[in-house]
DNA sequence: CTCAGTGCAAAGGATTTGCATGCCG
DNA sequence: CGGCATGCAAATCCTTTGCACTGAG
Protein backbone atom coordinates (compact mmCIF):
# COMPACT_ATOMS: atom_id res chain seq x y z
CA UNK A 1 0.00 0.00 0.00
CA UNK A 2 1.43 3.25 -0.75
CA UNK A 3 -0.77 4.95 2.16
CA UNK A 4 1.35 8.29 2.39
CA UNK A 5 0.37 8.90 -1.73
CA UNK A 6 -3.06 7.80 -0.89
CA UNK A 7 -3.40 10.51 2.11
CA UNK A 8 -2.00 12.94 -0.57
CA UNK A 9 -4.97 11.90 -2.68
CA UNK A 10 -7.78 12.34 -0.06
CA UNK A 11 -5.99 15.81 1.01
CA UNK A 12 -6.03 17.06 -2.57
CA UNK A 13 -9.29 16.24 -3.57
CA UNK A 14 -10.77 17.46 -0.05
CA UNK A 15 -9.16 20.74 -0.39
CA UNK A 16 -10.11 21.44 -4.35
CA UNK A 17 -13.87 20.41 -3.04
CA UNK A 18 -13.62 23.75 -0.93
CA UNK A 19 -11.84 25.20 -3.98
CA UNK A 20 -8.70 25.19 -2.24
CA UNK A 21 -5.33 24.31 -3.89
CA UNK A 22 -2.90 21.47 -2.26
CA UNK A 23 0.05 23.66 -2.63
CA UNK A 24 3.77 22.85 -1.95
CA UNK A 25 3.74 24.06 1.82
CA UNK A 26 0.06 22.18 2.39
CA UNK A 27 1.86 18.99 0.85
CA UNK A 28 5.20 19.76 3.21
CA UNK A 29 2.41 19.89 6.16
CA UNK A 30 0.48 16.60 5.19
CA UNK A 31 3.64 14.70 4.68
CA UNK A 32 5.21 15.88 7.91
CA UNK A 33 2.17 15.12 10.19
CA UNK A 34 1.81 11.85 8.02
CA UNK A 35 5.21 10.61 9.39
CA UNK A 36 4.64 11.75 12.89
CA UNK A 37 3.70 9.16 15.34
CA UNK A 38 1.83 11.73 17.71
CA UNK A 39 0.78 14.62 17.24
CA UNK A 40 2.96 18.21 16.33
CA UNK A 41 3.06 21.64 17.81
CA UNK A 42 3.59 24.18 15.07
CA UNK A 43 7.25 24.55 16.31
CA UNK A 44 7.67 21.07 16.24
CA UNK A 45 6.70 21.23 12.67
CA UNK A 46 8.48 24.30 11.76
CA UNK A 47 11.62 22.69 13.46
CA UNK A 48 10.78 18.82 10.98
CA UNK A 49 10.69 21.06 8.17
CA UNK A 50 12.88 24.25 7.23
CA UNK A 51 10.90 25.36 4.01
CA UNK A 52 7.74 25.79 6.73
CA UNK A 53 6.87 29.13 7.49
CA UNK A 54 5.25 29.62 10.87
CA UNK A 55 2.76 32.25 9.34
CA UNK A 56 1.73 30.05 6.58
CA UNK A 57 1.85 26.65 8.81
CA UNK A 58 -0.86 28.49 10.91
CA UNK A 59 -3.17 29.49 7.74
CA UNK A 60 -2.31 26.03 6.10
CA UNK A 61 -3.30 24.23 9.21
CA UNK A 62 -6.23 26.02 9.51
CA UNK A 63 -7.28 25.29 6.00
CA UNK A 64 -6.59 21.31 6.20
CA UNK A 65 -8.48 21.37 9.39
CA UNK A 66 -11.40 22.93 7.39
CA UNK A 67 -11.12 20.75 4.66
CA UNK A 68 -11.12 17.67 7.36
CA UNK A 69 -7.31 16.84 6.34
CA UNK A 70 -6.18 17.94 9.64
CA UNK A 71 -7.31 17.86 13.26
CA UNK A 72 -6.36 20.53 15.95
CA UNK A 73 -5.79 19.22 19.38
CA UNK A 74 -5.42 21.31 22.59
CA UNK A 75 -3.61 19.54 25.55
CA UNK A 76 -2.93 21.79 29.07
CA UNK A 77 0.45 22.45 27.33
CA UNK A 78 0.91 25.82 25.80
CA UNK A 79 0.70 24.99 22.38
CA UNK A 80 -1.64 23.11 20.05
CA UNK A 81 -1.03 20.28 17.93
CA UNK A 82 -2.40 18.67 14.67
CA UNK A 83 -2.60 15.31 13.48
CA UNK A 84 -3.95 14.00 10.79
CA UNK A 85 -7.93 13.26 10.36
CA UNK A 86 -8.78 10.38 11.71
CA UNK A 87 -10.09 8.53 8.78
CA UNK A 88 -6.63 9.34 7.36
CA UNK A 89 -5.02 7.28 10.35
CA UNK A 90 -6.81 5.09 12.17
CA UNK A 91 -8.93 5.47 15.73
CA UNK A 92 -6.67 6.10 18.42
CA UNK A 93 -5.94 8.17 21.80
CA UNK A 94 -3.83 10.06 23.45
CA UNK A 95 -1.13 9.55 26.45
CA UNK A 96 -0.40 13.23 27.76
CA UNK A 97 2.16 13.87 29.75
CA UNK A 98 1.63 16.74 31.97
CA UNK A 99 5.03 16.89 33.25
CA UNK A 100 6.84 17.75 29.51
CA UNK A 101 3.40 18.27 27.39
CA UNK A 102 3.97 15.53 25.16
CA UNK A 103 1.26 13.35 23.67
CA UNK A 104 1.67 9.98 22.14
CA UNK A 105 -0.93 7.97 20.54
CA UNK A 106 -2.24 4.68 21.63
CA UNK A 107 -4.84 2.03 20.50
CA UNK A 108 -7.49 1.30 22.57
CA UNK A 109 -9.34 -2.75 22.17
CA UNK A 110 -12.28 -2.90 20.16
CA UNK A 111 -14.67 -4.03 22.61
CA UNK A 112 -13.96 -1.46 24.85
CA UNK A 113 -14.28 1.20 22.25
CA UNK A 114 -17.98 -0.49 20.49
CA UNK A 115 -19.10 -0.07 24.51
CA UNK A 116 -17.93 3.77 24.74
CA UNK A 117 -19.81 4.48 21.69
CA UNK A 118 -22.57 2.50 22.62
CA UNK A 119 -22.70 4.37 25.61
CA UNK A 120 -21.75 8.02 24.45
CA UNK A 121 -24.59 7.25 21.98
CA UNK A 122 -26.99 6.97 24.60
CA UNK A 123 -25.90 9.69 26.80
CA UNK A 124 -25.67 12.22 23.85
CA UNK A 125 -29.16 11.53 23.05
CA UNK A 126 -30.35 12.05 26.43
CA UNK A 127 -29.23 15.50 26.37
CA UNK A 128 -30.50 16.53 22.92
CA UNK A 129 -26.51 16.71 21.75
CA UNK A 130 -25.81 15.59 18.20
CA UNK A 131 -22.53 13.39 19.01
CA UNK A 132 -19.48 14.10 16.48
CA UNK A 133 -16.70 12.25 18.11
CA UNK A 134 -14.95 11.33 20.86
CA UNK A 135 -12.20 11.98 22.93
CA UNK A 136 -10.77 9.60 25.45
CA UNK A 137 -6.68 10.74 26.73
CA UNK A 138 -4.59 9.21 29.21
CA UNK A 139 -3.08 11.80 31.79
CA UNK A 140 -0.16 10.91 33.47
CA UNK A 141 3.90 10.58 33.45
CA UNK A 142 5.75 9.64 30.61
CA UNK A 143 8.31 7.41 31.11
CA UNK A 144 11.09 9.70 30.28
CA UNK A 145 9.81 12.42 33.19
CA UNK A 146 8.93 9.46 36.09
CA UNK B 1 -25.43 16.98 53.97
CA UNK B 2 -23.51 20.31 54.18
CA UNK B 3 -21.45 19.71 51.03
CA UNK B 4 -20.54 22.97 50.40
CA UNK B 5 -18.92 23.14 53.70
CA UNK B 6 -16.83 20.27 53.26
CA UNK B 7 -15.35 21.41 50.05
CA UNK B 8 -14.03 24.87 52.11
CA UNK B 9 -12.81 22.63 54.66
CA UNK B 10 -10.97 20.47 52.15
CA UNK B 11 -10.28 23.79 49.98
CA UNK B 12 -8.53 25.20 53.25
CA UNK B 13 -6.91 22.06 53.92
CA UNK B 14 -5.14 21.97 50.63
CA UNK B 15 -4.10 24.68 50.50
CA UNK B 16 -2.03 25.04 54.16
CA UNK B 17 -0.38 22.26 53.65
CA UNK B 18 1.54 24.32 50.57
CA UNK B 19 1.34 27.29 52.83
CA UNK B 20 -1.29 29.23 51.52
CA UNK B 21 -3.98 30.93 52.65
CA UNK B 22 -7.59 30.26 52.06
CA UNK B 23 -8.21 34.03 51.18
CA UNK B 24 -11.54 35.39 50.23
CA UNK B 25 -11.36 35.73 46.94
CA UNK B 26 -10.19 31.73 46.77
CA UNK B 27 -13.51 31.02 48.72
CA UNK B 28 -15.44 32.85 46.34
CA UNK B 29 -13.80 31.12 43.11
CA UNK B 30 -14.39 27.45 45.34
CA UNK B 31 -18.11 29.30 45.70
CA UNK B 32 -18.87 29.73 42.54
CA UNK B 33 -17.13 26.48 41.00
CA UNK B 34 -19.46 23.89 43.62
CA UNK B 35 -22.05 26.04 42.13
CA UNK B 36 -21.60 25.29 38.72
CA UNK B 37 -22.75 22.85 36.48
CA UNK B 38 -19.99 22.59 34.51
CA UNK B 39 -16.66 23.98 34.02
CA UNK B 40 -16.25 28.16 33.71
CA UNK B 41 -13.97 30.20 31.89
CA UNK B 42 -12.51 33.24 33.75
CA UNK B 43 -15.14 35.52 31.81
CA UNK B 44 -17.76 33.62 33.30
CA UNK B 45 -16.18 33.36 36.45
CA UNK B 46 -16.25 36.88 36.68
CA UNK B 47 -19.49 37.36 35.59
CA UNK B 48 -20.87 35.24 38.44
CA UNK B 49 -19.40 37.42 41.07
CA UNK B 50 -18.31 41.09 40.96
CA UNK B 51 -15.70 40.63 43.26
CA UNK B 52 -13.45 38.82 41.45
CA UNK B 53 -10.91 40.65 39.97
CA UNK B 54 -9.48 39.18 36.54
CA UNK B 55 -5.48 38.90 37.50
CA UNK B 56 -6.55 37.58 40.85
CA UNK B 57 -8.89 35.07 39.44
CA UNK B 58 -6.10 33.80 36.77
CA UNK B 59 -3.27 33.68 40.12
CA UNK B 60 -5.70 31.97 42.45
CA UNK B 61 -7.21 29.43 40.00
CA UNK B 62 -3.42 28.41 39.48
CA UNK B 63 -3.04 28.15 43.15
CA UNK B 64 -6.25 26.29 43.57
CA UNK B 65 -5.02 24.00 40.85
CA UNK B 66 -1.53 23.58 42.22
CA UNK B 67 -3.31 22.52 45.60
CA UNK B 68 -5.46 20.32 43.86
CA UNK B 69 -8.94 22.42 44.22
CA UNK B 70 -9.91 22.73 41.11
CA UNK B 71 -8.89 21.73 37.73
CA UNK B 72 -7.93 23.30 34.56
CA UNK B 73 -9.60 22.01 31.26
CA UNK B 74 -9.08 23.10 27.58
CA UNK B 75 -11.59 22.78 24.48
CA UNK B 76 -11.08 23.99 21.54
CA UNK B 77 -12.47 27.16 22.70
CA UNK B 78 -10.44 30.40 23.29
CA UNK B 79 -10.80 30.07 27.04
CA UNK B 80 -9.37 27.65 29.58
CA UNK B 81 -12.20 26.87 31.85
CA UNK B 82 -12.47 25.70 35.61
CA UNK B 83 -14.34 23.28 37.55
CA UNK B 84 -13.10 21.43 40.75
CA UNK B 85 -11.04 18.42 41.36
CA UNK B 86 -12.07 15.25 40.67
CA UNK B 87 -12.64 14.04 44.26
CA UNK B 88 -14.52 16.85 45.43
CA UNK B 89 -17.41 16.44 42.77
CA UNK B 90 -17.56 13.31 41.30
CA UNK B 91 -16.12 11.27 38.63
CA UNK B 92 -17.48 12.69 35.25
CA UNK B 93 -17.40 14.11 31.33
CA UNK B 94 -17.69 16.59 29.24
CA UNK B 95 -20.29 17.13 26.53
CA UNK B 96 -18.40 19.92 24.07
CA UNK B 97 -20.53 21.81 21.82
CA UNK B 98 -17.92 22.66 19.20
CA UNK B 99 -20.24 25.44 17.75
CA UNK B 100 -20.72 27.07 21.02
CA UNK B 101 -17.77 25.94 23.39
CA UNK B 102 -20.24 25.38 25.99
CA UNK B 103 -19.22 22.30 28.15
CA UNK B 104 -21.69 20.15 29.91
CA UNK B 105 -21.08 17.63 32.74
CA UNK B 106 -21.94 14.24 32.50
CA UNK B 107 -21.46 10.48 33.89
CA UNK B 108 -20.97 7.25 32.09
CA UNK B 109 -22.51 4.15 33.07
CA UNK B 110 -20.27 2.43 36.21
CA UNK B 111 -19.29 -1.10 33.92
CA UNK B 112 -18.32 1.02 31.26
CA UNK B 113 -15.74 3.33 33.27
CA UNK B 114 -14.55 0.43 35.08
CA UNK B 115 -13.59 -1.58 31.58
CA UNK B 116 -12.12 1.39 30.74
CA UNK B 117 -9.99 1.88 33.78
CA UNK B 118 -8.55 -1.36 33.47
CA UNK B 119 -8.18 -1.29 29.62
CA UNK B 120 -6.40 1.98 30.17
CA UNK B 121 -4.13 0.60 32.75
CA UNK B 122 -2.98 -2.12 30.67
CA UNK B 123 -2.17 0.21 28.14
CA UNK B 124 -0.43 2.38 30.45
CA UNK B 125 1.72 -0.11 31.98
CA UNK B 126 2.44 -1.35 28.23
CA UNK B 127 3.97 1.82 27.53
CA UNK B 128 6.17 2.80 30.73
CA UNK B 129 3.50 5.58 31.82
CA UNK B 130 2.40 6.64 34.83
CA UNK B 131 -1.02 7.00 35.00
CA UNK B 132 -3.49 9.71 37.08
CA UNK B 133 -6.46 10.68 35.62
CA UNK B 134 -8.73 9.31 31.92
CA UNK B 135 -10.47 12.35 30.05
CA UNK B 136 -13.24 11.35 28.45
CA UNK B 137 -15.26 14.12 26.04
CA UNK B 138 -18.32 13.84 23.88
CA UNK B 139 -17.60 16.53 21.03
CA UNK B 140 -20.43 17.55 19.08
CA UNK B 141 -23.40 20.20 18.92
CA UNK B 142 -25.40 21.04 21.61
CA UNK B 143 -29.22 21.36 21.06
CA UNK B 144 -28.55 25.30 21.08
CA UNK B 145 -26.79 25.39 18.27
CA UNK B 146 -27.97 22.53 15.99
C1' DC C 1 -3.53 37.13 -16.53
C1' DT C 2 -5.95 36.30 -12.16
C1' DC C 3 -6.34 35.08 -7.79
C1' DA C 4 -5.01 31.98 -4.08
C1' DG C 5 -0.80 31.17 -1.46
C1' DT C 6 3.44 32.94 0.89
C1' DG C 7 6.30 35.46 4.11
C1' DC C 8 7.56 39.24 6.79
C1' DA C 9 6.34 42.25 10.24
C1' DA C 10 2.84 44.19 13.03
C1' DA C 11 -1.50 43.47 15.58
C1' DG C 12 -4.65 40.65 18.66
C1' DG C 13 -6.00 38.61 22.70
C1' DA C 14 -5.86 35.34 26.58
C1' DT C 15 -2.82 34.92 30.30
C1' DT C 16 1.07 36.39 33.20
C1' DT C 17 3.81 39.53 35.78
C1' DG C 18 5.78 43.98 38.21
C1' DC C 19 4.90 46.77 41.75
C1' DA C 20 2.64 49.38 45.31
C1' DT C 21 -0.82 48.57 48.74
C1' DG C 22 -3.98 45.84 51.83
C1' DC C 23 -4.76 42.34 55.03
C1' DC C 24 -4.31 37.81 57.51
C1' DG C 25 -1.67 35.35 60.95
C1' DC D 1 5.21 43.70 62.17
C1' DG D 2 6.16 40.17 57.99
C1' DG D 3 4.74 38.18 54.16
C1' DC D 4 1.20 36.50 51.30
C1' DA D 5 -2.79 38.34 48.67
C1' DT D 6 -4.77 41.90 45.70
C1' DG D 7 -5.47 44.90 41.73
C1' DC D 8 -4.15 47.85 38.30
C1' DA D 9 -1.50 48.35 34.34
C1' DA D 10 2.10 46.81 31.51
C1' DA D 11 4.39 42.90 29.49
C1' DT D 12 4.27 38.06 27.36
C1' DC D 13 3.64 34.94 23.96
C1' DC D 14 0.86 32.00 20.93
C1' DT D 15 -1.80 33.00 17.13
C1' DT D 16 -3.91 35.93 13.63
C1' DT D 17 -3.80 39.51 10.18
C1' DG D 18 -2.26 43.34 6.69
C1' DC D 19 0.10 43.89 2.78
C1' DA D 20 3.11 43.34 -1.08
C1' DC D 21 4.96 39.66 -3.72
C1' DT D 22 5.07 35.02 -5.91
C1' DG D 23 3.30 31.11 -8.29
C1' DA D 24 -0.32 27.81 -9.84
C1' DG D 25 -3.96 27.13 -13.20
Amino acid sequence: MTATADVHDVAAARLRRLDHRYSRGRRVLVDVLASAEAPLSIPQLLGRDGALKQSSAYRNLAVLEQAGVAHRIVTSDEFARYELAEDLTEHHHHLICSACGEVRDFTAPARIEDDLDRALRRVASQHGFEPDHHRLDLVGTCSHCR
